[in-house]
DNA sequence: CGTAGCTTTGAAGATTTTCAACCTTAGTGG
DNA sequence: CCACTAAGGTTGAAAATCTTCAAAGCTACG
């Protein structure tokens, strides 16, 4: 909707009318006054570099983060100090919706690469929310979608092999990069080999190996961190294969 | 809190006080009035027998629904016929979180055995929730649970052997029995091994085979669907190699 | 220019799946 | 009352997939 750029003083409020509000205002429109006072709460700290965290397993949950620009991975660690990576979130996608539950940050957040956020405190939000029902509809519909989403993951996990879910990631990403304008079929991968294989469950030897598997076919072009789709349709075939009940590409929604 | 049997004239608002609101309003106590006006708008049906369908993916979403008695599991199909289970619900459990957000359920609810269900309309959850902001705060901590639990599904597909999901799965329902007043030792699986495994990402067999093992480890006894868990340190020590890093059982919590 | 950190690749090893057979239980009907 | 059947469960052996271990290649950065 807004579609300016940031500018330097009134950097805050601009900043999240053209992004970090997207995920919560735009999809069902909340009156401009509305908008403004969601505004209002809203949060821009100095960007994250590589390596700094977001927040940390463990400390106490005050805000919702949106990725403004950049990617971000949250992950646990198990006690013998190897992490699982549980989920990335690129610029529109909102973090710590699994901690309102317990006050608490279940997972930790650290940006893959420099990355700029938005803070929308919690409380805030729901006092906002209360007096603002479309608000809380849009609340309720983006922890859903959150539900949603680790549905269709677990299910992924739960039934593929390792070229499925490879493919199911790159298509994913390809989406996600498409909705926010980015190319949907040439971008940069922010996360190693090593990420991608804890969040999908393989060992990053079996990702390296998919990722040349289909270079050799010609589904991809890859090299080291760049990846082109050049046959989407094959990758796709590869996934609907378990058909996730939705089906997701039929309803122009979101 | 109230914990009256069910009678039978004012059955179903004495149902809803004692089983399918337990999950909304004890967590953090609204105000008596307040759970009546919530009771107002709880339904309750028939209930289901084994293998009738209480919702199916694509259908419209109007109701959440809270499992009273007996079981549910959520599943969805494949284009060429086999499902994949997403979840398993047991008394106190709430259904159809996720179809919030696009106004249509993602997968399908099928009763494992006679159940017994509460339905909640949402929109008229959702007025309530605008105007009670206690409950609003329910309602988020509601969804949020459901995102963290299946992150914590997530990150077991995600990492597990099949020694661990097993085990991490009858971990799950040993706690989510015994906070309903049933044995955390001594249980009845609903569902069979084909559910099981579809839901671990695992083959029936390697269900049974793991099952026998612990068996024959003195882990567990197994005869068909009746588990008795024999030495509850062992199989949690087997899952606790990967820390889900929250201290699930530091915090008296939930 | 050299080192550190990813990435790739190969080969051996382990785990899990698949296929197939058999067993057990519960329900049915002779 | 017993045999039969169907559905679910168990078990074994072969086959497939994925992981692990090891080594070498590539890039980026200081």
């Amino acid at each position: 909707m807004a579609d300016k750029n940031v500018i330097s003083l009134d950097k805050i409020k601009v900043a999240c009318h053209d992004c970090s509000l997207a995920e919560l205002c735009l999809p069902m429109g909340l009156r401009p006054e509305d908008v403004d006072r969601l505004d209002a709460i809203v949060k821009r700290n100095r960007p994250l570099q590589r390596g700094d965290n977001l927040f940390r397993a463990g400390e106490t949950f005050r805000n919702l983060y949106v990725v403004k620009t950049g990617a971000v991975k949250t992950f646990t660690q198990s006690n013998d100090g190897d992490e699982q990576v549980v989920g990335f979130h690129l610029p529109g996608e909102v973090l710590g919706l699994d901690a309102i539950q317990d006050g608490s940050h279940g997972c930790s957040a650290r940006a893959l690469e420099t990355t700029a956020i938005c803070e929308l405190p919690f409380e805030r939000l729901e006092d906002l929310s209360s007096s603002i029902p479309s608000l809380q509809h849009q609340m309720f519909r983006l922890l859903s979608k959150e539900i949603s989403q680790e549905a269709e993951m677990m299910a992924l996990l739960g039934r593929s092999t390792a070229e499925e879910r490879v493919a199911s990631f790159l298509i994913s990403l390809s989406e996600r990069f498409k909705r926010r304008g980015f190319s949907a079929t040439d971008f940069f991968l922010s996360m190693s080999r090593q990420e991608i294989g804890s969040y999908l469950g393989l060992a990053l030897e079996t990702v390296s190996r998919l990722f040349t598997r289909f270079q050799d076919e010609k589904i991809l072009k890859v090299e080291r961190k760049h990846v082109q789709i050049l046959d989407r349709a094959r990758l796709q075939a590869m996934v609907t294969h378990h058909h996730n009940c939705e089906p997701s590409q039929a309803r122009p929604t979101t």
